[in-house]
RNA sequence: UCCUCAGUAGCUCAAUGGCAGAGCAUCCGGCUGUUAACCGGAGGGUUGUAGGUUCGAGUCCUACCUGAGGAGCCA
């Protein structure tokens, strides 16, 4: 081999690999420390932090002078050999060699997001950037291992991936406000969610699963909300509502121990107490909305029967619980009008909601569907819906209908929970709230 | 939509109705092991906007704008 060969570029996860290899190192100068004749700049590289030290004397003059100016996010490459150093937050240190800068950052315009803290509005208005520091990217990390466990889960269970449309027609469920935009003359809605589409496709491959955006245009402002969101739907032919919360509580459990598995150290970044989440084994306790009522009651909480749970009654009553608990079998009448009724209490509907632990509220919402056609038309007069844009809907009903179930899985909440942090608005990239569309 | 709170240097925040300040960031200098390094120095302001009260307003009053927290509704 030529001994002028130009090392390898490594990443610095794999850092402890090389140890006393000469490599080479590239990324974002994440800080820059100087003591005297010595430099110590921090690079990071999107798979983890590495400290560099550049001596005076071992690298050439112009490059030290140069070094000593960087400024914070400057991108540069570092040639060097990495050493073992148990004072270094990864174990191991680079000794520099070279270090050539690809951008410097202008002194004039220094990167906005320094160390110290940064209020809620200005890190918002620079999510762009704020997306390079280590909190982000490990909230990232583990909203990438939790969508990951979710499709391995469904495709292990023999669920086929068939995604439901964007932009649609009319409303799924009457409730919530849509956003409404120009489709070629005529108005179309972006969708709240994929359910009645997954329904069409759990008719054609038995199990199936959606997942992708999906929109709300309430006026929601607090920390459990987006306008934009996503969310995992499966649905089963066949399926009874026990079906319905066993999956669900399958699913959960399946999400949970992945991260704890493959996402140690960004938990750990995350000052995340794991104990909680060791808990989470199945199964899930479920109660009817019934003893949900008494519970909170109990506990000093003022909700009427026959209402919807709130955000305080939810955090009453998951706080009884050492994992997430399933709530089913709610008043009909506070529910979306497909939902099948319970034989023996018809005012009930067959739906259960999962709440997590930890104050993090709803994570999943399901039910086993109306699978009568008659009964199905009578609903939709209720509810007030227009029953000629459910025909299709219909339809299903028509051509050899069988009893079947699904659910909703919002994934910002499941990570904010496995995250342990406030607010849903850091558990995805580019979070879309009521008053910001930007950046 | 409703309730509450906040807006002062690039950032985070001080300032009894009486001279607009500190830390960080940036620039200059010092230090051969720093860990949000430290030490010394420099530059940096139409106090969100528009009115009003007052001898005097960052501070009090009114309206508006922007943002945050919560409620309702939801995943």
């Amino acid at each position: 081999m030529a001994s002028e060969a130009v090392p390898p570029f490594i990443e610095i996860r794999h850092a402890g690999e090389h140890a006393g290899q000469e490599v080479r190192v590239r990324g974002w100068l994440y800080n820059l420390r100087e003591s005297g004749k010595l430099l110590f700049p921090i690079l990071r590289d999107g798979t983890g932090l590495m400290q560099a030290v550049l001596f005076k004397k071992t690298v050439p003059e112009a490059v030290f002078e140069q070094a000593r100016h960087l400024t914070q996010e400057s991108s540069l490459e570092i040639r060097g050999v990495v050493r073992a150093e148990p004072r270094a937050p990864g174990g191991f240190e680079l000794d520099a060699r070279d270090l050539t800068v690809y951008d410097a950052v202008p002194a004039e315009h220094p990167y906005p997001i320094t160390p110290k803290e940064h209020g809620i509005e200005f890190l918002m208005e620079h999510r762009h950037l704020w997306l390079r520091s280590q909190r982000q990217v490990a909230i990232l990390r583990i909203r990438h291992q939790v969508i990951r466990a979710v499709r391995e889960f469904f495709d292990n269970d023999g669920f086929i991936l068939a995604d439901a449309p964007i932009l649609t027609p009319a409303a799924c469920e009457g409730t919530s406000t849509l956003f409404e935009v120009e489709y070629f003359g005529e108005k179309a809605y972006l969708t709240q969610s994929g359910q009645l589409y997954a329904e069409a496709t759990a008719m054609a491959l038995g199990k199936t699963y959606c997942f992708g955006p999906t929109f709300r245009a309430e006026k929601s402002k607090t920390r459990r909300h987006l306008t934009e969101f996503w969310m995992v739907e499966p649905e089963v032919a066949f399926a009874q509502l026990d079906d319905v919360m066993h999956l669900a509580e399958r699913l959960v459990a399946h999400v949970v121990a992945s991260v704890l598995e493959h996402c140690r150290a960004d938990l750990a970044a995350l000052e995340r107490n794991t104990a909680p989440l060791e808990n989470v084994a199945l199964p899930f306790p479920r109660i009817t909305y019934d003893e949900a009522v008494e519970r909170i009651r109990a506990a000093g909480g003022t909700m009427e029967y026959g209402t919807d749970l709130g955000g305080g009654d939810e955090t009453i009553l998951a706080q009884q619980f050492d994992r997430p608990v399933m709530v089913h079998r709610y008043p009909a009448k506070v529910k979306a009008f497909y939902m099948q009724p319970d034989a023996e209490r018809p005012d009930l509907a067959l739906c259960v909601d999962m709440l997590a632990p930890e104050g993090y509220g709803e994570i999943i919402g399901g039910s086993q569907r109306i699978h009568d056609l008659e009964l199905l038309r009578a609903r939709i007069r209720e509810q007030n819906l227009p029953e000629e844009a459910f025909g299709w809907y219909l339809d299903l009903r028509r051509f050899g209908t069988v009893p079947h179930g699904g659910f909703g899985m919002g994934i910002e909440r499941v990570v904010a929970w496995l995250c342990g942090i406030e607010h849903v608005r850091e558990t995805i990239p580019f979070p879309r709230t009521i008053y910001r569309l930007f950046p």
